[in-house]
RNA sequence: GGAGAGGUGGCUGAGUGGUUGAAAGCGGCUCCCUGCUAAGGAGUUACAGGAGGCAACUUCUGUCGAGGGUUCGAAUCCCUCCCUCUCCGCCA
């Protein structure tokens, strides 16, 4: 969410702003609805304050020995009435401006970072930096072609199960899959992160307060008798688990490593990765999840992306760092740096992880502060994937593939899978 | 799912209609005292929003789980919802 008083007082550098990403959208009646409110507000809380005297008047002449029937206490209760009267009536007036105010407020993203590139689409995005070398070759099968050679997981019996677009890992792949997350929660907690597993299934307020809801209810899963809805990625609970506090300043950073499934619609993608792991409607995850002071998150945001890289490292594959222009970042982030896996299968670099400062947008929503002395003032927030488990899996395939049918594994998984390689059985 | 109890400040816990944002204790912070430590003394210690001021700050409003209601006045009375705990049932 952005901050009311900015748009208030400075309605075109934040419509400037919002413009980078493409949104062109016209902030005066935003701006008139919220001093327009604030007025109300003066209104009511200066009647408020004479309808407070009046009570406390009442009291006092009662204790002082007036009779409660006499007419210098009826007299004030008229006056008291009247006083109420007018608040109750300038009170509806606010509730709905303030509903209406909130939910246009709820609609628009975060404003794009200085630092971040101008740019239209994913085509007009930065690439920052390479990691080794993408493996090149004619025969390079892609990852689906080596699961089903090795019969790592299920596609049509999983449609029969639940639908297109979910799988079941089974064998080596189940156990692959396994030794990913173990991997990678390891690999984070050994940095300092703490570890979490969340509920995977979410209420509207955490949904509101990442910033998925209200616009982007059609990617979610919902329970349809109960306000719980399937976690789309596991910042959604991690940003709620300190929704409404207070964190000391000396307790930041908060870094949080939560593995958790995910589970998104992928509306509007059909026909696209229809084979393999890379677009499903379930897939794991571990996230990387930073609560910090404001003045820290811009080297945050370069620490967070670096914890996430050393994931690629340490597996060995290659992968470039690109940086999202304005209009390529996702609704709560104001610079985001992606990670793309190279997939030898497919030739291409593909999507792995997504690192994203939101500075004050969640904490706003989610109304998350830190305080030092008297001074309360909300902190930022930022997440990054650390990774996403079934691309990874798709990247480990693609890229241990052997002429001999096999798949070796990076030294760093070895201990976790159990063997050295994945084999025909 | 059934029955009961309860939700008050960082914590414990008073408060059943009148200047109560809230006693007391603990904890935290500041200062004083004290060779050190321990002990002691004084003060201070919620959040949000607004108005005024360059600012320190002053002031107003709201908040005792949430939302309504009664009343001149609600932490206190009434209604609805949410949550927690205990017992029973069920269950991984």
């Amino acid at each position: 969410m952005l901050d009311q008083r900015l748009i208030r007082e400075n309605p075109s550098l934040v419509a400037d702003s919002l413009a980078r990403r493409g949104l062109n959208v016209d902030l005066s009646t935003l701006q008139k609805i919220s001093s327009h409110q604030k007025d109300l507000e003066v209104e009511r809380s200066n009647l408020q304050a004479k309808g407070n005297n009046i009570g406390k008047e009442v009291g006092q002449r009662l204790k002082n020995g007036a009779t409660p029937s006499s007419k210098e206490i009826a007299d004030l209760r008229l006056l008291g009435n009247e006083v109420k009267q007018k608040v109750s009536l300038i009170e509806e007036k606010e509730k709905a401006i303030s509903k209406t105010l909130k939910e246009e407020l709820l609609k628009l993203p975060n404003l794009p970072s200085i630092e971040c590139p101008d740019g239209k689409d994913e085509k007009d995005n930065k690439e920052i930096r390479r990691w080794g070398i993408p493996k090149r070759g004619k025969d390079l099968q892609n990852h689906w072609e080596i699961a089903e050679r090795l019969d790592l997981f299920e596609t049509e019996r999983s449609a029969k199960i639940a639908q297109s677009r979910f799988v079941t890992l089974i064998n080596q792949g189940a156990r692959l899959e396994r030794a990913l997350i173990n991997f990678m929660l390891d690999l984070h907690s050994s940095k300092g992160y703490k570890e979490v597993l969340p509920p995977v299934l979410v209420n509207s307020a955490s949904l509101t307060g990442s910033g998925q809801l209200p616009k982007f209810a059609e990617e979610s899963f919902r329970c349809a008798d109960d306000d719980l809805w399937l976690t789309p990625t596991a910042e959604v609970p991690v940003t709620s688990l300190h929704r409404e506090e207070i964190i000391p300043m000396k307790d930041l950073p908060l870094k949080y490593v939560a593995y958790s499934p995910c589970f998104r619609r992928e509306a509007g993608s059909y026909g696209r990765d229809t084979r393999g792991l890379i677009r499903l409607h379930q897939f794991n995850k571990v996230e990387l999840y930073w609560f910090v002071h404001p003045e820290e998150s811009k080297a945050a945001h370069l620490e967070i992306t670096k914890d996430a890289e050393a994931v690629l490292q340490e597996l060995e594959l290659p992968y470039r760092v690109i940086e999202l222009c304005a209009g390529d970042l996702g609704f709560s982030a104001c610079r985001t740096f992606d990670l793309e896996v190279w997939l030898p299968g497919a030739k291409a670099f593909r999507e792995i992880s997504s690192c994203s400062n939101c500075e004050a947008f969640q904490a706003r929503r989610s109304s998350i502060r830190t305080k030092q002395e008297k001074a309360t003032q909300l902190l930022h927030t930022l997440n990054g994937s650390g990774l996403a488990v079934g691309r990874t899996m798709a990247a480990i395939l693609e890229n241990g593939q052997q002429s001999d049918g096999s798949v070796s594994l990076p030294q760093c998984l070895i201990p976790y899978f159990g063997d050295t390689q994945l084999s025909p059985e």
